[in-house]
DNA sequence: GGTTTTATAGTCATAGTGACTCTTAAAGGG
DNA sequence: CCCTTTAAGAGTCACTATGACTATAAAACC
């Protein structure tokens, strides 16, 4: 960080600096990722993840909440609750075809919404199953598969998990965060031992438990604990990266 | 990611990028941080994190790699086998008082080096205790403690340790890498047990151990292998972030 | 040769976990 | 109303990994 003596700003090429968010939750069992369809060149047509550039005031969190809000349609308020992080920043030289675009990644992990109302100047924004996901636009493939396997291995060590999950919910709920992250099925009582002997990872929740849409027995309901870190872990069956 | 039909890359004020480089190293089981002494203002005088500018047609990552090559004085050569990795990026509007500059800051892991002989435009350059570390200019205070606490967190679950010995190290040697990231000591046997035990952790050197310059029996020597995690972990004692 | 120092080899008890089985509480169908 | 189905939740058992040790081996120093 060294700036030459008298350095002029306009001497340098300036740099575009934008936003890329990576908003993923979990509806019907499956990863979803949030994208939009854009409406020119370059990529139009193609599939992008939304964002956008970090205005001349802001820091680049800031303009990641403010793009979130904007594109899924949820009030400031919703939006300032829900669970969004830094991934990392893409720099290559030739990612934007028209100029020199540094894009710093947010991960955003939401609970089941309701379907985006494109707002902002999304073409159309829509949920689309991250297995269905097509080849994207830039590098956005790229900062997607980042954004998956980040959240993968946050699961293991944090409690995270609840950042998938409405205000309140049943430990089958979370259970299925994990085993759709993962792709692998867990086995139901080890799972609700770990999490129940983990100091703050869960807090019951007084009262009848939820009206149950199916069959069998109405589970209890639950909300996020004070934790955020899980110690021990909770590693994924069969080692690494499934 | 959606640039305006039209958009002239001049109309928006233009930001800076620079890197930022936290690099840490175990010396004298103390961890140590490279800093450099800043020659011109603002904060004249203070210390700082070794940085720079990406320059227009390089990646951040490759900008990092020149960078730490200049403020080391190391060969090129040398410095591509160093553990490099972004930690994550600085983006406060206000970070630098003369104009918007988003800084993507890297960690750095290296051997106990030779005192660096400032090269590059840094006044002086020099290894200083991390626990001596006077207040630092602009947010370089936050990234270096940013830095540390990753780098700590990742010896929990990666052969990261590895990227602080030389190509040769004794398990004593690793062991010292731990306990001085983490301010705790670990019980010799068990930490021995762990790490040859783990697969693809460590894999012996054949031949003669090295000269010792101490007493006691002379220790094994060993090199990297080629797994990157650890599963299980390997936690630090007492939970978390010490 | 004995002492010091450090590496390396073991031992033992216990927490945590994987793989199970069993019981309980609801819905739905006859 | 009883019986089946479904899923929640309780409990068991064996094994692994680990923390806390003790013991032996191999070098240097005096």
């Amino acid at each position: 960080m060294n700036i030459p003596e008298g350095y002029d700003p306009r001497a340098f090429e300036p740099f575009a600096v934008t936003v890329d968010l990576a908003v993923l939750t979990v509806r019907a069992d499956r990863l979803h990722a949030l994208l939009v369809q854009r409406g020119q060149e370059p990529y139009a047509g193609s599939w992008a993840l939304p964002g956008g550039f970090v205005l001349p005031r802001e820091s680049a969190g800031t303009a990641a909440r403010r793009e979130l809000a904007e594109e899924t349609g949820l009030s400031g308020a919703t939006v300032a609750g829900l669970h969004l992080e830094q991934l990392r920043t893409y720099t290559e030289p030739d990612r934007d075809p028209r100029m020199r675009v540094v894009s710093v990644a947010y991960t955003a992990l939401v609970p089941d919404l309701p379907e985006p109302r494109g707002g902002g100047d999304a073409a159309e924004a829509r949920w689309l199953p991250y297995d269905e996901v097509p080849p994207l636009a830039f590098d956005h493939g790229r900062i997607l598969a980042d954004a998956r396997e980040r959240v993968g291995a946050k699961l293991e060590y944090t409690c995270l998990a609840t950042a998938f999950c409405p205000p309140e919910f049943t430990l089958g709920e979370l259970r299925q965060v994990y085993e759709t992250v993962w792709g692998v099925p867990l086995d139901r009582p080890n799972f609700r031992r770990k999490v129940l002997t983990t100091p703050g990872f869960v807090e019951a929740v007084e009262g009848p438990p939820r009206r149950t849409g199916g069959r069998g027995k109405p589970a209890a309901l639950y909300r996020a604990g004070g934790a955020t870190a899980l110690h021990p872990p909770l590693l994924r069956p069969e080692g690494r990266t499934a």
